[in-house]
DNA sequence: CGCCTAATGTGATCCGGATCACACATTAAT
DNA sequence: ATTAATGTGTGATCCGGATCACATTAGGCG
């Protein structure tokens, strides 16, 4: 629990009191490999501060393809948002690929810790704010650039999850096939050799 | 300015005291259409609340081709808001493409407000939280549709746009080609005859 | 320790959509 | 009203990346 006062506190202070006030609302969960956390068609109870851990946000079409949204790591946010806000059946999965611990928070609790902590709200809205404009870029890079540059900019901002997870999942996050994105290694290594 | 109470108030109700002093931090402007609000390179000193009219956010990439990020009309926000965030040069433009008027407001003003006034940061937390789920949806879109339901999902959350912008800038905004767009509607008109 | 399953590389083929090129229609500008 | 500028449809061509198919390697895990 010691991970939560410091991640809020990169945002705001606060005082031991508030501190053991905001944990009241948080349950920590252990989460193993392959775990789901969250399942299509579930109600969505919780959103999930990862504080160990890698798992993907992902959804699957028609065809059973998968599409990932979101790739989280240690003290990033996640669950299915559009589902949770509007508390309404979950459309995407949520699945642990790198075992862990999340601390979880219904969104009850998200908006009572908002309204009676002023410093809770603005807790929130700027953890929103940076998750606005990360994803902003995410739709520009995937409305103009090619593979080679979406796996480049993937690897300078996620450099760490290069190595821990498998190249089919970064491809499903970039929106690219397995293959196409193999194939960008062998041209870069012969260039860059 | 009639507008601002209200779009505040879908949110969270403000008494005349309150409401007089958020309005010291706003002002109206008049817009011209294919006028610039902000050009790449630009500081960015506003964000824009639309009253009227229609706006583009956009950039351009290295072969001079134009991408949408975001279409504004009546009540919504925009302006580059990785740039304004992080009080960086515009990489985006805004543009206006039916003439009208906005709202600025500085960052500061906008920190201010959210400091000073809870329901304000309230406000802020809970528009950002819309356009985060808005987003997240578009980044699914992307990822995995075809132009054709992008097209239709497109014509289906804005049908008004539909009427009021050209085809090229729809086009720009789903991430196709003017002529592919162009050919889905010869398409469905002869299939759905 | 070796088996089974998952991850990765690589070739061959195919196809959707970009691009180029032009005709026609519509709108704006003086 | 005339001319220019911009929007829209449509054909022809091309190419990047998806898809299919298989070989190779690497990891769990009994």
């Amino acid at each position: 629990m010691e991970t939560l006062r410091q991640h809020i506190e990169q945002i705001t202070p606060l005082n031991d009191e508030e501190l053991a006030y905001v944990k009241t609302f948080f349950t920590l969960k252990r989460v193993r490999k392959n775990q789901y956390l969250l399942h299509e068609g579930d109600e969505v109870k919780y959103e999930y501060l990862v504080v160990k851990g890698i798992y993907k946000v992902f959804y699957v079409d028609a065809q059973g393809k998968e599409y990932i949204v979101q790739l989280a790591q240690e003290n990033w946010w996640m669950t299915d948002y559009q589902a949770y806000f509007k508390q309404k059946q979950a459309t995407m999965y949520v699945q642990c690929m790198e075992e862990g611990e999340v601390l979880c928070l219904t969104l009850h609790g998200r908006e009572k810790l908002s309204a009676d902590l002023h410093k809770m709200e603005h807790f929130f809205r700027v953890k929103l704010t940076n998750g606005y404009v990360a994803l902003q870029q995410r739709v520009t890079l995937l409305l103009s650039s090619t593979p080679q540059q979406r796996y480049e900019e993937f690897a300078k901002l996620y450099p760490s999850l290069l190595q821990r997870i498998s190249k089919k999942f970064i491809a499903e996050y970039l929106g690219v096939s397995r293959e196409t994105l193999s194939r960008l290694h062998s041209a870069n290594n012969t260039t860059q050799k």
